[in-house]
DNA sequence: ATCCTCCTTGTAATCGATTCCACGAGGAGG
DNA sequence: CCTCCTCGTGGAATCGATTACAAGGAGGAT
């Protein structure tokens, strides 16, 4: 591969000058830029970034370092983070964490090493001490969907309390009375908070939510299906199961129905985290959807500014209630 | 952050032996090293990739370019393309290309300037200038899923050509006779393969594959949306429709529940690629199943082959038909 | 005691860029 | 005609690692 030095030998100049003419600096002559140009196309000449970066320690590249790509939520987030971040001159690095601590500070260990301009991450847990040194050791770092509490980054996150309480509003307006959550690891806001949400929603609304009818899941299907297990072999089982993300919502699925059971006749069924395929579900599932492409973008712009030696704040976007039939049938409208 | 100065400075050795401890040289003192040892973690040191990099030639990153991580399908390849570079001692790289050559283009420039180790493509075109010359440039590179012909490059790929023809006998024992495929994009060797599979299939069955029954998708929601819309408008439509992938069929079901019609009662439906969503749609979808997790990590394992210099050859899987209801009551089941 | 090895370590070149500084040519001003 | 500036360019240092080569010291053989 053809390097600046071969470059500056065919075009007859310096590496300084070829240099310069790549990096659109003003003093070059316009027939020596020319030669150099000749020269650059000639050998098919690209400048190694990675020489680049050991000189001007910066790579223009953003890690991201998502919960799980196989969750639809976080595949969005990631391909908006992409969109985002090319269009203001940045590639963008992901690791996936697969719901796992270790591996997720496997990325960021990784992320780090190769000199990233900056970090995005949903935490997987409450902070490992690698990601602990990571946010005070200087690394521009922005916090999406979920984060850590006591550390000084930005978050970018969407706040669901007042579309928890309207879907327990229509909940309860379907006459449900005994709603379960499926909640996600308590090591991470996201599951907390929902937690949280649900809970004050239903005292709102007169109702407690018992210990048994709080389930803890990982954010994975299977961890959905365990925990709707659990819920149906209650001797008064629950009737709504309210999963705290779209894979535990499957997983739920899964066990609902091998149990030979119907949603929304025998148990209710809604979910955060709103996905196409929830349309086609059977029945199609009441979801609380968040603006994931916004989200992504928001992101992105803090990081960079912090990049770039700008103050950010934190972002709060709002999430909504879709209602659809697996809850019971919305108003108005016939099975 | 600390260099390997500042750690030969606080040990009282030189930069050589730094280096040769963090590289496991033989010939270095147990106490030199302990020494050594001691000030990389007071310091916190970490070896600076990009510098190393830079010296070696080598970035131990493999790039993955891939089609949509949108899909579930490629969601799933990339993860599993992570998970054995990952055991293999390589990081990952991805580039989402969403369906679009100039995308494609752009990260596949990116990766090669960023000097990774190998390259992973699902070409979503019949191959760029860009991508051809990369091909003949000796980086090391690997066709995952898709290919492109008349390149001398290694492919990793599903042969769906038996799958097909299990669907097609499937469909053709419930009575159907009427047979319309979305298409992927022809420049793809997907789009074109499918078609040409259930297109023998067919013939096989004496059945004919009418110009009117192809529609031309490009393997996004909206094109398996707007191509069914025309299926159904036609004066005698389709019994069936097969989409070549996932989230065409998704748009394909948009369209059908738009017209209220019903799955598999007015038109049955089938996909290529199963995903897990697919189990709980109204009704069950019939799919195409491929063996995602190995085709991810067959194709790192012969990219790292090329890398590290030893040869490798094409490697083909075969795919199986998983039935479901959509096309109509399987055999000895009831509704 | 001398010489030869082997072991351990340091010096310095190198990878491919960027960028500070210096230098020569040419034009303007005195 | 001389001095001073400006402009365009080249030389060389630098980023943080790796590694070939050299060198110093210890120990063994003669």
């Amino acid at each position: 591969m053809a390097s600046i030095k071969d470059v500056a030998h065919h075009a007859g100049v310096s590496v300084a000058t070829v240099s310069r003419v790549l990096n659109d600096h003003p003093s070059v002559r316009a027939d020596t830029r020319d030669r150099v140009l000749t020269a650059v196309a000639e050998l098919g000449y690209r400048p190694n970034a990675v020489a680049r970066s050991l000189r001007t320690d910066q790579t223009r590249t953003l890690g991201l370092v998502i919960s799980d790509v196989l969750n639809p939520f976080f595949a969005e987030l990631a391909r908006s983070v992409e969109d985002e971040a090319r269009a203001l001159g940045y590639s963008v690095v992901i690791g996936n964490a697969d719901e796992r601590p270790d591996l997720q500070d496997h990325h960021v260990r990784t992320l780090m090493d190769r000199r990233i301009d900056g970090l995005l991450v949903t935490p997987t847990d409450g902070g490992s001490p690698l990601m602990l040194d990571a946010a005070r050791s200087g690394t521009p770092m922005v916090f999406v969907d979920r984060w850590i509490k006591g550390v000084d980054v930005p978050v970018v996150r969407t706040d669901g309390t007042d579309a928890v309480r309207d879907l327990v509003a229509h909940l309860h307006a379907l006459g449900h009375r005994r709603l379960a959550i499926v909640a996600g690891p308590a090591a991470t806001t996201t599951g907390r908070e929902r937690v949280e949400a649900f809970r004050s929603a239903l005292h709102e609304f007169g109702l407690a939510l018992p210990a048994d009818f709080i389930g803890q899941g990982d954010f994975q299907a299977e961890s959905g299906r365990r925990v709707t297990a659990r819920f149906l072999d209650l001797p008064e089982p629950p009737d709504v199961i309210f999963a705290a993300d779209n894979l535990m919502a499957l997983g739920a699925m899964d066990e609902i129905r091998a149990r030979g059971l119907r949603v929304p006749g025998d148990v209710a069924l809604a979910a955060f985290d709103d996905i196409p395929w929830f349309v086609h579900t059977d029945p199609p599932i009441t979801a609380i959807a968040q603006p994931t492409g916004e989200l992504g973008r928001a992101a992105v712009r803090a990081l960079i500014d912090r990049v770039e030696g700008r103050t950010t704040d934190s972002v709060i976007l709002s999430a909504r209630l879709v209602t659809r039939r697996s809850c019971g049938e919305p108003e108005g409208s016939k099975p």
